[in-house]
This record gives structure tokens, C-alpha cells and sequence, in this order.
DNA sequence: ATGACATATCAGCTGTGCGTGTGATGTTCA
DNA sequence: TGAACATCACACGCACAGCTGATATGTCAT
């Protein structure tokens, strides 16, 4: 527990720069409607590009454009299909997705 | 719990699209260094613009700006100092801040 | 009053990210 | 083999968001 309000004395000049460069690229990361919408369909479960362009409303190659983001970022990847390789499922990295909503958590906290 | 895994049978093109507006718009707000570290500062109690712009290292018109927009979103207040009305002290909106980390949960979750 | 300070507001420039189009790769089926 | 499909990679154009600089408003000291 911190100070909890009293406003008085004079302002600190020389307060600390708070660390959050990672907090704020990964909130870069969801604030697309397109990206959080991927994130939002496969915490129930892996799905194809092909399903979720269709339930988001988008082409196929801005949802894989999208998905490369997430991938290079490690929120997610991808596995093909066992019976029908032509489809790509994507799952999410769950240690990733915990370990960003940590770091946003630590902005929020 | 939903199904975890087998990746079987053909893809459902009929997935309902997820609500995630309000999240990705939260995001947004969380997308930006000098916001994130606005946030992350007033986590510890509330701090005035000049302290603010000191820490970050921005000028205090762009600091002011950003906190114009956190304001719009209802994340923080502004509160005069009782003995220096001088300085405009910024706190934390508790609760809407609560508000905004469900939202984020909703999709990391 | 006057000047210094703290903050807000607005206009303009610039960079970046999103959506799109296109071509390439790999898979299935006839 | 060849056609249709699923996905990826890359480049282009455009809209938007952030930084800056100038100006405006309010507050304190002298």
C-alpha cells in the first residue's frame, strides 16, 4: 500500500521513468479489432484461417497477415490438420498468453 | 472447459464473430508508451503533468494530450492541489480501471 | 499590474499500421 | 497432370495517431 491521497507538498522532479515498452507493444498487439477477435476465438479452441476470416467478417489473407503478427510475437502458432492437411490450425502459445496478460496486468495492477 | 485439442472433422464456417470492440479500443489506450507509463505512475497515487512529463521524458503539452484522451475515457481524473492550485494532480479512476482490465481478460482470458 | 509558471488546446507535419491486390507455395482430388 | 483450394509473403495507397510549436487560460509571487 502506497500514499493514498493527500495532495499536498511539492511536485518530484525525480521520479523514476516506469518500464513499460513491453506492456505497450503488446497492447499494440490487441488493440486491432481483427487480432483481439483471433485471440478472443481460440481461447475456446483451435481454429482454422479460413473459419475465423469467416466469422470475423475479413479476407483470408488479412487474418493470415494478422496471424503472422501473433506468431512472430509467440502468442500463437500453427499446426496442420491430422486428416486434411490443406487446412492450418492455429492455437494459442498458453504460456505466452499468460505471460503478456501479466505484463498488463503490471500496468493496470 | 471446452474441447482442448483434436484437430478433426471439417472447418465450421458458421462461428459467431466475438465482441471485442471495446477491449481492442481499451487496447488502444494501453498501445502507447507515454499512456502505459501514465497509468503504471498513477498505480502509486496521483502525480501532476510536470512530474509526469519529468519521469517520462516527454514534453508537457504531449503528456497533457495523452492524458486529455485517458480522461475521454473516464481511466483519470483531475484534482487541483489544496495549497497550490497551481498544479493539476491526476489520479486513477479505481474503478473504471478495474473495468478495463476485465475487458482485456475477456479476451486473453 | 506584471511576469513567471502550469496546463490546455489547436493546427500542421510526419511516420506507421491497416486493408487490399497479387503472385508464390503446398495440398487435395479428378 | 491439371484445376481448385488454403495460406503466405510482399508491396502499394491511404487514413489515422503522435509529436511539435504556437497560442490561450488560469494561478501564484512580487
Amino acid at each position: 500500500m502506497t500514499t493514498p491521497l493527500p495532495v499536498v507538498g511539492e511536485p518530484r522532479m525525480d521520479l523514476p521513468a516506469p518500464d513499460v515498452a513491453d506492456a505497450a507493444a503488446l497492447a499494440g498487439l490487441l488493440a486491432d479489432r481483427t487480432r483481439a477477435g483471433i485471440l478472443r476465438m481460440l481461447a475456446d479452441g483451435p481454429h482454422c484461417v479460413c473459419e475465423m476470416a469467416a466469422a470475423l467478417g475479413e479476407r483470408d489473407n488479412n487474418v493470415s497477415n494478422h496471424l503472422a503478427r501473433l506468431r512472430d510475437a509467440g502468442l500463437v502458432r500453427a499446426v496442420r490438420h491430422e486428416a486434411n492437411a490443406r487446412f492450418l490450425y492455429y492455437e494459442r502459445d498458453e504460456a505466452a498468453v499468460a505471460a503478456a496478460r501479466d505484463q498488463l496486468l503490471a500496468v493496470l495492477g
